[in-house]
DNA sequence: GTCTATACGAAGATAGAC
DNA sequence: GTCTATCTTCGTATAGAC
């Protein structure tokens, strides 16, 4: 009982998510972290004996049940199409509000693939996964196939994930707002069809 | 005349392209570049004066005009929906080829923002600028809108940059796979509607 | 164009005191 | 839980010979 832990440890985690969306994976060092969370270097093993990799690990999984969340939040209202809007809204607001300078922290982790610690990556996609079947669920709970609401979920992810990319090396808002008005546009379209197309599934293209 | 130059410095450019891929930004230092290309250590400064930084923007530059050659390469034919599934197929089989290691330069390089370079960020959106400048050319060619056009361009970019970021990480071809159906439909209905629906832009959604 | 040697800083990690 | 060394490795960059 009382608080004798200090908050230094979830303020490291905090802080490694901040660094990781604005530098990258391999800026992210610990001393940064300690630096950015103003927490005490001494106790960096005691709290992560896993050292930086148990770290950013712990900051990808803090990241990702965040955006589940605002997926959630976002998509459970009545309009799936608004509720995307909002979804796109979220990403291109935090891309004006720090002038184009932080990103996606899973992204920065995912294309930092180290040879060293190549399980990071795999927690990378295991969050990309999360958040796909968030959305694929909300795309069935209104109507929607199975493979057509997994495609469109893997879609809507990889287009943001993308255009924040863009976005943030052409500092402008353009690609996020260019996305979100075609995915809006696709999705009303989807749900409207959905009732007597079903069965019209869009082929597999020859990938040859 | 006679081949006084050695070809050490564009083995250089092309070794720090395939780092970039497979590695990232950070992690391609100039050691490694010399180790992958084989090149001497001592003329690294002769051939870039401009270091580490000049390197990677030469990279980062012959990397955007070579994928801007495939997809002039592949959208040039009479379909441009066939097209568009070789320019997918084409980063599938890089995915595979690999198995799952390697992505994209371009992202690597803008994901990595650094304060010391930071027009190297810009050199990567100029870079995804030029391929959406090429995609959205084709479109308008095969008759839609001008607006339209820019923003199904930016969409197959970014989807296309999205889904290789979530293949590597989930060490599956199956977002690409989706994205590239999704596309496929996606610009085959778009042209099919072309010359009657051509006054129903796509509204820009509140993104409130 | 290429060599070796070196200066300098920053990184991750560990040891042992308190 | 936190502190202060300290070890080791690796990075960029420069100097000066050949």
């Amino acid at each position: 009982m009382s608080p004798r832990k200090s908050d230094s440890r979830e303020r490291m985690v905090s802080s490694t998510v901040t660094l990781l969306r604005e530098y990258g994976a391999s800026a992210t060092s610990i001393d940064r972290v300690l630096t950015h969370s103003g927490a005490p270097r001494g106790s960096v093993y005691h709290h992560f004996p896993g050292g930086r990799t148990q770290l950013v690990e712990e900051a990808v999984e803090l990241a990702g049940r965040f955006m589940a969340g605002v997926i959630e939040a976002t998509m459970q209202a009545d309009d799936p199409v608004e509720g995307m809007d909002t979804f796109f809204a979220v990403w291109r607001d935090g891309l004006v509000e720090s002038r184009f300078r932080v990103g996606c922290p899973i992204v920065a982790v995912a294309v930092e693939t180290n040879d060293d610690a190549p399980h990071l990556a795999r927690s990378a996609g295991a969050v990309f996964s999360g958040w796909q079947e968030a959305f694929t669920a909300v795309f069935r709970r209104h109507g929607l196939a199975e493979d057509r609401s997994r495609r469109l979920a893997a879609l809507v992810v990889a287009a943001e994930e993308g255009a924040v990319v863009m976005c943030r090396a052409q500092q402008s808002t353009a690609p996020i707002e260019a996305v979100a008005t075609e995915i809006h546009d696709l999705l009303a379209h989807a749900l409207s069809n959905r009732s007597h197309a079903d069965p019209a599934p869009g082929r597999t293209p020859d990938l040859h």
